[in-house]
DNA sequence: GATGAATGAGGATTCATTCAT
DNA sequence: CATGAATGAATCCTCATTCAT
């Protein structure tokens, strides 16, 4: 009973490891079954196919991600230490951890696209609601500029810091374009100059 | 004679449009060939294997770029336009035409990672260059702040502005570690408090 | 378990009558699979490569081959049958069964020589202890002409009757000419005037 | 029109130098092409095929050999010098230059046997030829033991000194057995007692 | 004549997945 | 539950040969 749940974290694990170290396509699920020391065919018993075990990997990464995110950020008091913590845990963490999504993605047959990208939303959601309790801190304080925006702010910093998006080219390309136009003014404006409250 | 550059270039486009959209590992020979309109065979006529049609198909897109670049930069005056013009080109263009680095490093036979890397840091370099003048520019004018530190701004904006580092996992642990705390801590400080002297 | 053991002997045979008959080169793994009645990808289930199989299919057959040699020349009680067992059964038993050793040294990638050099090399030492033993009986029962000289004789024997040397053109050119005009001034006196001690 | 000439004997030459050093199986025509210096197109001008381009290099390489041998046993006198002669030449001659018959033969379509095998046999009568005229001489003398068998030598000389049968598994398996089992009694004779006459 | 360019026909090998036990 | 064994489908690549110039 316990065992069977055991042998799937020992599929997880080892799938995870190999995934973020060689990527999807270099990682086989006979190289899996070696580092999780079972059988080929067990790992069939427990997932579908190799791309539910990267999908399931991921989840699993991204909620152990969180609780160290939520927790790292509820450790600090100031409004600049929690955006700082916010921007730095999941690049490292994510480098350090995590399977690679994107290359992943090209990997996978198209039938698969839907569900790597829900999972990719569901994980960007989060990841948002986070900065905005930040955000709002901010605001509360007034610690930020009197012109800045909440809204635009959270999206860009989630599309340059977090999960870089899976796959641009799958987007509608125009749409994709106006959006990184508009980001990267925002972008540049906040590098330039700044959206702390100027004394 | 020019039957056979043509037919070079044939290839490099259907190879590059391949890549650009299904990577590196779902774009088969075969497809390039269909994709181009000539034998599977002719391909290795010209090319010796399908990785170095991919290098060379990414050097050819980086000149595009670069041609792009250094146009669009010298087509506008102030320095933060200039600076906007810089991070605003590498995203548009490599999401729509560039063969994904990252994904193509991790598919590729290990012996190819010293080509794919050499090929990355020239582009880096390059990168780095143009940055570097668009800085001068901007201490020349004064525009920039005080405390503001060229070395450091630069290797931050190629880190996080252009192509990504295509394989963190195959650096040192520790040191990458480092240097992303610290750059974390310079990136946030710029969104927080701009580079532009305050008035 | 033991349908594992006899699906090695089905690839192990089938290789081998093809190769026996059509060379390593002219045999694709595909005819060996269809000859076993297998799939194509079950024989790299069993086997690493081509090579491989042609490797062990050939020792396989030696194993074959000297013990049917050794019983054949310990059916026998004079030294002049005896030796005859010693040369006639090789050509016989080598021409029916073993797959060819020179065409597949030529066939095969660069770095299997030094694998089909040592098999070729214990073999070979196996039939050179073989022929010792017949000698030094020869010797002891005094039927020998008194000049007799074994070491060379059993040299000669073995290069001229036995798997000829595979790769001629890989030794030293000198040496091997040297050694050529050595064998066959004693190889025409033994034809000429015979090893037997004349009454 | 001389250049053509030359052009052919470029192709032969090239092609006989590769053959004999890897082999038919591992000669690319291309490889040929480079070494002869021309397109290898320009070979398909000369030769319908990479066989037919073994087959003529054979015959040359043939032709030179045998005025070789003829030259060599000319020049010295005696029976027992010319025998040695005989012997002696073909292996160092075909070691250092001769394309290996066996493994091309086995690298080639069936539709090529009957070409090969002819060629073998018009020079094999003409060794037989020659050691015919050896053996003679050496009757004349009344050097020879007064059982020697003539016919039964030459056989045997030839099968076992020269060109060894290209293709033994080629034939039928039991006139070849027999006729093996009756040559080994012959040689081993030969080998125990001599064939020169005893004082 | 000569050849650069083009290719069809194969061949070895990999790998996710299935199945019988 | 677990897995050893089996395999179809793909994929990269080679090479003798042809063809247009």
């Amino acid at each position: 009973m316990l065992a069977s749940i055991d042998k799937k974290d020992l599929i997880l694990n080892a799938a995870t490891a190999l995934f973020a170290r060689y990527g999807f396509t270099k990682t086989s699920v006979e190289e899996i079954a070696n580092q999780a020391g079972i059988g080929k065919a067990t790992i069939y018993y427990y997932f579908p196919s190799k791309e539910e075990i990267f999908l399931e990997a991921m989840q699993i990464k991204a909620e152990e991600f969180f609780a160290l995110l939520i927790n790292s950020i509820g450790a600090c008091d100031r409004f600049e230490d929690k955006l700082a913590q916010y921007t730095r845990l999941p690049v490292k963490y994510v480098g350090q951890h995590m399977p690679m999504l994107g290359e992943a993605l090209h990997a996978m047959p198209h039938s698969y696209h839907d569900r790597v990208m829900q999972l990719y939303q569901r994980n960007r959601k989060r990841m948002n609601d986070i900065l905005k309790d930040i955000i709002e801190l901010g605001i509360e304080r007034q610690v930020l500029a009197d012109d800045f925006c909440p809204q635009h702010f959270s999206q860009i910093i989630n599309d340059w810091f977090l999960f870089s998006e899976p796959d641009l080219a799958m987007q509608s390309k125009d749409s994709l374009i106006q959006r990184i136009e508009r980001d990267h003014d925002y972008m540049i404006n906040m590098i330039l100059y700044g959206i702390i409250k100027r004394g």
